[in-house]
DNA sequence: GTGAAAGCGCTAACAG
DNA sequence: CTGTTAGCGCTTTCAC
């Protein structure tokens, strides 16, 4: 059997209470019978007991906030799935998970979440957040008032939240843009068709996909991106008419949404074969055009990651666990093919 | 709050314990009394708090033992990881759990182990067989017993064992086949070198490599697969005598073990950027193959998972969870290039 | 067949 | 500052 609290209290010859106030950091306990407590919990190897911790502080610690972006990209509703069967993992040890999501980015909204976490007694939140001072303050003021905070998808670095937890998205382009090298061994023209210039995350993988191209494969001419705004006409337009002035275009690279809408021309110019495709996010059409070859790879990095990692971390953490997670949790990146679909 | 026994109990009009005794099935209790709590649970979407059950019952229920086959391979040492990680957190529940490494396939000494864990007490066991009679007869009798049994690594598909938790071999080779299409566009010799003709995971990885290429890069000639028995040095040589017949060669599978021989050939006769390599184990001489270019992929199937999942999901469906696994639980197949090591 | 009660290891509230 | 006590939700005796 493991060591338990009673076994600590009857070493040190304190009760149990005392133990408890001890090895929490609770106070109103003379410093050296604290001290005394703590080094013997570490002789024995004491660990607490997490199904004991959980059952009887009940609903008390183990509550905690997600705060997600509305949007209805597959990337964010896998977030949320993935945060949803954490919900239920966390709720059947008798925790509490609220999941909440708001519009763009509206700061002020997510003041308001936060607030009202704070005094629905919430000792740990989840967030998706956007890159503003007043919420980089309000983090830093919940986390000095013992309140966990981890950031998903997109981090704010320059606060005191416990991890990020999201993709490498420079990482990503970069595997991109090895593929794409390696299936074009002859060289030759590669489009890339991305967002728009002011998403961070599709600028990172641009810049990822271009830096390992360019460096390794010198063969291959990277042409200046295109934008589709995340729009499947937009980006097949651009693809139509990328095709008038190189009709030799060997592969195009999309960090972006509005891959439908390229497969789709590239059928219609019979161009399947002859046109590597490389995109992310792996969902609904795009495995479907991966199946038929249309698209030659799609890079995933597991968003559910996102959901279920960060909730279940600050799960554990709540339970007393140290928290075994590094500042940054980056999701593997995954290249999926005809073959693992 | 989550609905309790307790809750269940009052709506019912019976105490708790004939609450346990209908939930779970026990007896000792009128089918009539017992139908009708299971209905009341089932409307009220009773869920068992997963902290109490562990608490109550303790060392009784939470009793986990793990069988794997003693061997040095990254593979294994990498199962044994998952395993212990597992450990210690299903430890932390208050539960135990044991493992046991045996030597190669001696089938008598893991129903030794077997027979032991029962008299231990043990309500769950993890499995890496080698394929017996007297083991499979041993693992239906232990189930009916109401012992959990969850093969790894390799299956026992005809006996009564939960589920399996490993590799499609299969479907790792047709990867590795759709890959060595996509690098190779313009076709040509590419060359197996296996470990032995009676090893079902690398026969399979072969047989999964050679339907994918043959049936969609058929330009691709794939030689007669060679067998190198996992050693380095066999399997330079054969990559020698295969380039004194074939110096045109184009590409390199490698199912099995002694990659980092072959790279030192393709270093020797300065063929590392000509003929493409993939291989399966993403580890130490690998890496650095990949990293140095050598090696164009290696495809890695998390054997980590192996031991981690399959003792998670015995301690949560020893929880009472209802288990969420399929009967196979294959491993992501990850594919690792230069630039996401 | 069923109910009552003790206890798993821990936290929290209240005395002292 | 410290000890005592009453639970958290469940299983497991032991009576009836």
């Amino acid at each position: 059997m493991a060591v338990t609290m009673q076994q600590i209290a009857d070493l040190a010859g304190v009760s149990r209470g005392t133990v408890d106030r001890a090895l929490n950091d609770r106070g109103r306990i003379r410093p050296e019978v604290a001290e005394k407590i703590k080094m013997i919990a570490k002789e024995l190897g004491y660990q607490p007991n997490i199904a004991a911790k959980a059952l009887s502080s009940g609903n008390q610690i183990l509550r905690i906030g997600v705060i997600l972006q509305y949007a209805d990209t597959p990337t964010i509703q896998t977030v949320l799935e993935g945060a949803k069967d954490a919900k239920q993992e966390v709720e059947r040890f008798g925790g509490r998970v609220m999941i909440d999501q708001i519009n763009g980015g509206d700061v002020r909204q997510v003041l308001d979440i936060m607030r009202g976490y704070k005094e629905a007694g919430m000792k740990g939140i989840v967030l998706m957040p956007s890159n503003d001072e007043m919420l980089k303050n309000t983090i830093d003021r919940y986390v000095d008032d013992g309140i966990e905070i981890i950031t998903i998808n997109s981090d704010l670095e320059d606060t005191k939240r416990r991890c990020f937890v999201g993709q490498d998205n420079y990482a990503g382009g970069r595997v991109a843009g090895g593929l794409m090298g390696e299936i074009i061994p002859d060289g030759g023209k590669v489009m890339i068709i991305s967002g728009s210039a002011d998403n961070t995350a599709t600028v990172k993988r641009t810049k990822g996909f271009m830096a390992e191209l360019s460096y390794h494969y010198p063969s291959i001419t990277i042409m200046e991106p295109r934008f589709a705004y995340d729009d499947n006409w937009v980006a097949g337009k651009l693809l139509e008419e990328q095709l008038e002035i190189t009709p030799d275009l060997k592969g195009i690279y999309m960090p972006a949404q509005g891959e439908s809408g390229v497969c789709k021309i590239l059928k219609k110019y019979e161009l399947e074969k002859k046109i590597k495709v490389i995109v992310h996010d792996y969902e609904g059409e795009n495995k479907k055009n991966l199946k038929e070859g249309v698209i030659n790879f799609v890079l995933r990095q597991d968003a559910y990651a996102q959901g279920y990692e960060s909730v279940m971390e600050i799960f554990h953490s709540l339970c007393g666990n140290p928290g075994h997670k590094e500042e940054f949790c980056y999701e593997d990146i995954v290249i999926k093919t005809r073959c693992n679909l």
